[in-house]
DNA sequence: TAACATAGAATGAGCGTTCAATCTAGATCA
DNA sequence: TGATCTAGATTGAACGCTCATTCTATGTTA
């Protein structure tokens, strides 16, 4: 490769050409699905021609693959900033609050259940969203044991994988429920999400 | 319409030759998404020339609805069970092992995911979805103002609502892990599940 | 000039869809 | 009964188009 004969501002700009393809696909692939768009639709959003994107990307399956990485990443980050911050129950139930808000969020929520039903199908990419929801789960469950330490109770692995499961399991499935029922009372599922993540916090199990 | 003039037995055939479509796409969409499938694809399995689905479906779009529409036709037919049920706190909290079960069922899983996501850029696909989305939230919040009226609690609307979506939640979130983490251990997710239902039905709120 | 960026045309495969031609089985009639 | 008719079922080729990808030619820049 040439990586190493380039300029810095040439890595630069090709780092925004790149960036560039992702976001138009971003775009393209929320409104027609990865296999609904094409590389002409994505090339026109990115303003550059078609034959143009080959020289960032090899192919399609690729640009698709950028963008599940991408989109697991800010999921990462989230996660990682979830278990720094102060492992405090009513911390955490503060937080429900955003995550509420970001599964709700229309853009987001239909790329991500667009990944969802493309890894459901592709190989490449369940291992792609597998091992990044390895890391999520672990990084919760120790936020959920120290938590749950600090109240005094002494959940075995089971126990904590399980509340990590149904953790998920609410906060993926109401991106689910924000397209079936877009009507939904934002503030009152809040509130239950909340009361909900409570009890599971302080009760016995 | 010739419809009157045909036999019993010609429309039964015709209605056999579309099920056989559907199930071929429906086998096809799972495997590749509604936009990667292709009729010729479809016509294969079916075991039909690709010119002949059309004697059945105006185009392909008329098939993804069909699909749609049967699959809803299930939910409903479930949500209906349900409700017609005696509505009691533990029938319905022994419920929650087959709800875990089908909601991990990873050929169910992908299809309706792919049904969701196209839900969230089709406007006719989301028209449909949410028509049979209303009849199943009202079903289910009856089932649960029963059941909660009969332990003496008397919550008012915006409460049932809220509890309805974090079980909608709950169990199609649960399709989305399957995906993500096909190791869960469902015997622990199936415990906590009937736990926390037992602690919507009973708590105070 | 040399190397890379970029555009745009070319390619061949595959798409959804249409359609004329054939098959098939039951109705009609000799 | 056996021949003929007929209408729907079914096929497979063909259409026009769009797809992902490649190739070639032309800028651009250092």
């Amino acid at each position: 490769m040439s990586a190493e004969h380039r300029s810095p501002s040439e890595q630069q700009r090709a780092e925004a050409r790149r960036e560039q393809i992702l976001c138009a696909a971003a775009t393209c692939f929320r409104n027609s699905g990865f296999h609904g768009a094409s590389i002409a639709q994505i090339s026109k959003v990115a303003g550059m021609s078609a034959g143009h994107i080959y020289h960032y990307f090899d192919n399609k399956e690729a640009i698709i693959a950028a963008i599940v990485e991408r989109d697991l990443e800010y999921l990462l980050t989230l996660s990682a900033e979830l278990r720094a911050a102060r492992d405090t129950r009513e911390a955490m139930i503060e937080h429900v609050t955003e995550g509420v808000r970001r599964s709700l969020e229309p853009l987001e929520a239909g790329l991500k259940l667009e990944v969802v039903a493309e890894a459901a199908r592709n190989p490449h990419v369940a291992d792609i969203v597998r091992s990044a929801d390895d890391v999520c789960r672990n990084s919760l469950a120790a936020t959920l044991r120290a938590i749950r330490r600090a109240d005094g109770h002494d959940d075995d692995d089971s126990a904590i994988a399980s509340m990590v499961e149904l953790l998920a399991a609410m906060f993926e499935g109401l991106m689910i429920r924000g397209i079936r029922n877009p009507q939904m009372d934002r503030a009152a599922v809040t509130r239950r999400f909340q009361a909900t993540l409570r009890l599971l916090l302080t009760q016995g199990y």
